[in-house]
RNA sequence: GGGCGAAUAGCGCAGUUGGUUCAGAGCAUCUGCCUUACAAGCAGAGGGUCGGGGGUUCGAAUCCCUCUUCGCCCACCA
């Protein structure tokens, strides 16, 4: 292979990755094997990627290449959601370009389109994830709305409708207006919005002059109460001409038109002579009772509520409780309806506008305070959303709540974080149906089937019979009396489609064909899944569902263990979006550093649920670290072996230490993936690489210029190089298998995504390991002394180790790094040495002439000085009779070690200051 | 309003049941090096009262209380 000083990935990649799709190396069927399991999250059909799912996808790749070098059956499942109210946002907008209104065409028609479309776009991004490298089995390419999993959906409500678990039901649900369809709580984001509270007369329908209801203690009204809401006593509010009237404070004065009562709390105060009594709508001049309900807040505003049953959730609980009719002011599109009878046809917030300006003219408007409040928006189409009466189909979620609730708290299925249970419970605990009809037509289309000849049946009672099929449904229908005769196509097929979370929570059944064809091979084999790895963000849509669905129809788990991952937002903390521009495009990152780059930056800060703040900079360290692999290769690659050549006793050395270590750091790191700590194992592995394999080992090892290396010490670097490409692997998958494919001659289709790793971890020679940390320590005493006296490498010194030298079976290491020409042990140190310590023991470096002695004895003064306090405070523990009593003896003896050594040191010190002084 | 979590070096973080080098690694910074694998590099160095205060203990980054500041989730005060 070409040996270019700088690693050019697009070379590799593109190259490797179609040798793995070549030999079909991703593809997972059923053996004796241990399965380990993911689905992806189904992306967007329709979306591109971006650097969450980098991500994402990054650590489940990372997750299946490691299961697979464990031995195990490694099947990672992709496909694609087929986001129902998303896509159907962009096909409208591509039709509207072209002149064309979703209201012109027929649902046959429309899904034409949306079909096209999805063609066109639909599995980009798929594509986009074999860039980054993902080991999919790409045969097993799924999408929510195929066939299987429709069937899926279609008999899985079915069954549920059977159960009684699903429902049809006029409700207050939320209503998007944009799109114009029901949507679940879940799908509402609230903002903080800085609006108003605007006060509104309400008259009281009575004479000029009236006086009932007011106490006699209380009658004037002071003006500096008229809007104090803990005021104890009664607020008559009274015009010019002597009429009465009520303040109502509400913050959407655009829906007096849907007012149907005014409702005060029995206990209030201010507010007891209301009681009784009809107040005017301003403007609509309807009139409305007073009602009286514990639930109005006394001091919200002036404990006077407006009741406007069809557009607030708490409002048409009211109108529910006292039988109050509720007039819907709003077209589905949130115009002002006809019912309203003014400002009909305007726009809700152009409505609020004028509406204000014309309360203030007709001095209807008593004043107006800034207030913050909350507004939910339309997760998808962020426009405000309306609560809105409609006919929906809703699941009783009780029933799933209490079998998906013990599993996760009784860790059998584990979250990692586990904080992540709090949220999930306490979601659990205060459970609420899920709306899951959407009035759209992209999706799965509700199987219920209406009877025709209904004439005047209200709506909501309209008899339909659900069934998987338009023939079976008509079967059914024909066994209700009077529909015997009932041909198929007389039934009229409920128009909406259902939530995409409704298939997303089957998915990892339905992948598996779970549904379709229960207790199949598949099924069997692969359920449940592994680990899960998706966003909190999608904890109540899609995990718990998922949790819900797993236990209704396999009886069992979806999966093992739920990774959540952090937020990807921008160095500033700032959420990645496309509106602030601040999201770079993954590919792009990908031409310039290289998938492996990528993949390496993103995990580089990425522990589990924190975000992560990404810094292009974190790919540049990414791509650093390939280059650095790939030189060591060349380095190692480029050696001479010479048959002839004795192996060097310094490699002899090296190659012991570095096997403990290997044996040890791959130790770390099974641990590390055991606790999902991805980012540590990276961490370890990296660190192995950098600084023990390519700055200590390699060094030790490299035979002189123009020399040639001993066989035996080459075939275990090698071997190294080999064991240390398999760790990365899971992490970096194209340059370590485009360089194990080059360490030696392979055989056709064979890869480092099989090589086992399994056996790298085990036991250690911990005391080999330490010994070596000392041997490091000699020879950064060493370098820095020639970093200070400016003496070059080239020039060899001598080293003297005053008494003692435990690392004198490591003097060949040390010379050839420190390049040395001797290493004694002496006790008479000679003049005009240069001092430091690794541990307890003391070295130096004689210069003769090269030697500061100023610098030197200051140095050493200094060193003294933090000793002798070190060993103070060491004393001050010792002199602690209750610490010598309570503490450990381990504590103890070591308080006591590091008295002694620091004694020791101590002498030294004081002899080598004396020996410089003279 | 309720709940959860966080605060450790310039930055983003690790720190497992309080006790071996526990005050850490990475990046950044500084110094010296184009040494024949790599300047996308090599060798070295500096840097933190572990958010403030109090307590428990022989001993606290770690446990308890409190305050401050941030973040997230949930919730029907219009």
């Amino acid at each position: 292979m070409e040996l270019a000083s700088k690693y050019n990935p697009a070379d590799v990649e593109a190259k490797w990755y179609q040798y793995w799709l070549d030999n079909k190396l991703f593809s997972s069927k059923p053996d004796g094997r241990e399965p380990y399991t993911i689905v992806i999250p189904p992306p967007n059909v329709t979306g591109v990627l971006h650097m969450g799912h980098v991500l994402n996808e990054t650590i489940q790749d990372i997750l299946v290449r490691r299961a697979r070098m464990e031995g195990k059956n490694a099947c990672w499942v992709p496909g694609t959601d087929h986001a129902s109210i998303a896509t159907e946002a962009k096909v409208i907008k591509r039709l509207a370009e072209q002149g064309i209104k979703k209201s012109d065409l027929t649902r046959e028609e429309f899904l034409k389109h949306a079909w096209a479309w999805t063609d066109e776009h639909g599995g980009i991004i798929l594509k986009q994830l074999r860039r980054l490298g993902c080991s999919c089995d790409w045969d097993r390419t799924s999408f929510t709305m195929d066939d299987t999993r429709s069937k899926s959906v279609i008999k899985v409500f079915c069954d549920l409708y059977d159960k009684g678990l699903i429902y049809r039901g006029l409700r207050m649900v939320n209503w998007d207006p944009e799109r114009q369809t029901a949507l679940s709580d879940e799908e509402v984001i609230y903002h903080d919005e800085h609006s108003h509270l605007f006060y509104l007369r309400y008259y009281v329908d009575e004479p000029a002059g009236s006086t009932d209801g007011e106490e006699p203690d209380a009658q004037v009204l002071r003006p500096e109460d008229a809007f104090d809401p803990t005021v104890k006593h009664q607020i008559i509010h009274r015009d010019e001409q002597g009429r009465r009237y009520a303040v109502v404070a509400t913050t959407r004065p655009e829906t007096i038109m849907g007012d149907i009562a005014v409702c005060i709390n029995p206990k209030d105060p201010k507010n007891t002579w209301l009681r009784g009594k009809r107040v005017i709508v301003p403007l609509v001049n309807r009139v409305v009772p007073i009602i009286e309900d514990r639930y109005v807040e006394i001091e919200f505003g002036t404990g006077c509520l407006k009741v406007t049953p069809a557009h607030d959730v708490n409002d048409y609980a009211l109108g529910q409780k006292y039988n109050l009719e509720a007039i819907d002011i709003f077209n589905p599109d949130a115009t002002i309806s006809d019912a309203a009878g003014i400002y009909v046809g305007m726009d809700r917030f152009d409505c609020r506008k004028q509406i204000v300006e014309d309360l203030g003219a007709a001095a209807l408007l008593e004043k107006v305070e800034d207030y913050d409040n909350k507004v939910g928006y339309s997760e998808r189409t962020n426009v405000p959303i309306e609560p809105r009466l409609s006919l929906q189909w809703f699941i009783h979620m009780q029933h799933f709540a209490d079998i998906a609730l013990p599993p996760v708290m009784n860790d059998d299925i584990r979250f990692f974080p586990p904080k992540y249970k709090n949220t999930y419970s306490n979601w659990l605990e205060n459970i609420k149906d899920w709306c899951i009809s959407r009035q759209l037509w992209w999706g799965h289309r509700i199987p219920a089937y209406f009877l025709p000849r209904q004439e005047g049946v209200k709506e909501e009672d309209r008899r339909y019979v659900v069934a998987e099929t338009r023939e079976q449904a008509a079967e059914k229908a024909r066994l209700i009396p009077g529909y015997e005769t009932l041909a198929d196509d007389e039934l009229i097929q409920d128009e909406g489609a259902l939530d995409t979370w409704f298939s997303s929570w089957l998915w990892p059944i339905s992948l598996f064909d779970g549904i379709g064809k229960p207790g199949n091979s598949e099924i069997s084999y692969y359920y449940p899944t592994s680990d899960l790895v998706t966003g909190p963000d999608i904890i109540f849509f899609w995990v718990a569902r998922m949790i819900m669905a797993g236990y209704e129809y396999m009886g069992d788990m979806p999966f093992k263990n739920v990774y959540f991952t952090g937020i990807v937002r921008d160095k500033l903390g700032r959420k990645m979006s496309k509106s602030l521009g601040n999201s770079p495009d993954p590919l792009d990152l990908i031409d310039t550093y290289g998938a492996d780059g990528v993949r390496m930056g993103m995990m580089l800060s990425a522990p589990a649920g924190n975000d992560i703040l990404f810094d292009e900079s974190l790919c540049e360290q990414g791509r650093n670290f390939n280059n650095k692999i790939w030189n060591a290769f060349r380095l190692v690659k480029g050696w001479t072996v010479d048959e002839e050549a004795a192996q060097p006793e310094a490699s002899a050395t090296a190659i012991r230490w570095f096997g403990e270590k290997l044996t040890k750091t791959a130790a770390e790191i099974e641990d590390h993936f055991r606790k999902y700590r991805i980012s540590d194992a990276l961490m370890s592995i990296y660190n192995l690489f950098w600084d023990e394999f390519s700055a200590w080992y390699l060094e030790m090892v490299k035979p002189a210029f123009g020399k040639g290396i001993d066989a035996a010490t080459y075939k275990a670097t090698l071997h190294f190089f080999d064991m240390l490409l398999r760790l990365l692997h899971p992490f970096m998958p194209f340059i370590t298998e485009a360089l194990w494919q080059a360490i030696e001659e392979r055989k056709p289709g064979e890869s480092i995504m099989f090589q086992p790793v399994k056996d790298l971890a085990g036991d250690y020679d911990a005391q080999l390991i330490s010994d070596f940390d000392a041997v490091k320590g000699i020879i950064a005493g060493v370098r820095t002394i020639r970093l200070q006296k400016n003496i070059a490498q080239k020039e060899p010194l001598t080293l003297e180790a005053i008494g003692t030298h435990p690392a004198a079976a490591y003097d060949a290491v040390i010379a050839k790094m420190a390049n040395l020409s001797s290493i004694t042990v002496t006790n008479e140190k000679s003049p005009a040495a240069v001092n430091f310590m690794v541990g307890t023991t003391e070295y130096t470096v004689p210069l003769g002439g090269l030697m500061d002695v100023e610098a030197e004895l200051k140095k050493l003064t200094d060193e003294l000085a933090y000793t002798e306090g070190f060993l103070q405070s060491v004393m001050k523990k010792l002199g602690n009779a209750n610490f010598v009593a309570h503490a450990p003896e381990a504590v103890v003896a070591n308080e006591r070690k590091k008295q002694a050594d620091a004694e020791s040191k101590i002498a030294s010190l004081k002899a080598a200051i004396e020996s410089l002084s003279k």
